[in-house]
DNA sequence: CTATACATGTAACTAGTTACATGATTTA
DNA sequence: TAAATCATGTAACTAGTTACATGTATAG
């Protein structure tokens, strides 16, 4: 998979300017599918080459002209393609795990601020997500079609912040108990 | 991060050649952190530069020769560096929420399938993870030090991948259920 | 007068993927 | 005799990161 698709897919569902695009990749998009501006604009010229996508100037006043995008018919036609293609699993990097699994080849203490670290960084992405869902979905249950797949997108990033914060727990209380018995 | 600080845990733990390594990587290693041969024989030429590893190659009867990596002292000092540094929180790429979150953009059912797939993909793997976990851990609870901390990181795919067999279960179920509302 | 939002980009670099290349020994 | 295991690599490409560059308008 490529950024291309998630482009496509942000595009489709509200046509913008490269800027536009690069904070909603900053928020909702993000969650799942991480990109930085420099990234979107490389790729979005690659679309226009490709014909994905549409460019039209926009002249506002007070501000800078921008460039509107749109997903053209062969944009799509590609996008229906992807989503119908079987896809290998994600390559896993997981950075922590590394830590962790070398913790005793530098200072103990050190890996498990670490993990303390990203369990608070992961329990207020928790929370955050938790208000999006209340604020945004008090209607979970009864959704359909596109609200009802924002929705189940946001449930992935509420269970993998919760799934990551219980870990870090774990791993915690383990390390602290390991840390006592050897002290006592 | 980088492939260099997993390397040196691996190596740390246990000295070889890049073939040797490249193995630990398609298993224990790879559950956490991916890596082909082709970057691992890059990184170590790499790591032979930094002098974080020293090399001896090996003379074998019956098989090619082969080069034995171990972590030199300047390695173990950058590693005990490394685990000691804050890192920011990974970027997130989830190709499969893209999917969801696109679904009525092409074929529902086509992602739906994905979906399936996926979810299989996952029951498999938490399957293999826990049949390690029974064989090479039944003592879990009194371990210490590194035997510990090896149990823990497969602790986070065991918890991973049961979150993401979850998800794809939510997921279908919710998809299914707006299926037969649309067509009923 | 300072910071933030708006708006677009280039250049250089680092990391990861895919395809190709070679060649011996052992097992089915 | 075909495939798998052992063993090492190069080359070309794709993707992602970091640093730099520019300029206006508005809000505090």
């Amino acid at each position: 998979m490529a950024l291309e698709h998630a482009i496509l897919v942000a595009l489709q569902e509200k046509s913008g300017s490269g800027y536009e695009l690069a904070r909603r990749f900053d928020r909702s998009i993000g969650y799942f599918w991480a990109a930085s501006h420099q990234q979107i604009y490389r790729t979005l010229k690659r679309m226009v080459e490709l014909g994905w996508v549409d460019v039209q100037a926009v002249v506002q006043q007070g501000r800078p002209d921008k460039k509107v995008y749109r997903v053209s018919d062969a944009g799509r036609a590609e996008l229906r393609r992807w989503l119908a293609e079987p896809d290998g699993p994600a390559a896993v990097r997981n950075d922590l795990a590394v830590k962790v699994r070398g913790a005793s080849m530098g200072d103990v203490r050190d890996v498990m601020e670490q993990v303390a670290r990203h369990r608070d960084r992961h329990a207020e992405r928790l929370d955050e997500y938790r208000a999006i869902e209340q604020r945004d979905f008090p209607d979970a249950g009864r959704l359909t079609g596109q609200r009802l797949h924002q929705y189940l997108v946001l449930r992935a990033g509420i269970r993998s912040e919760q799934c990551a914060v219980e870990w870090c727990d774990e791993v915690l209380e383990a390390m602290r108990r390991d840390e006592e018995g050897s002290r006592g």
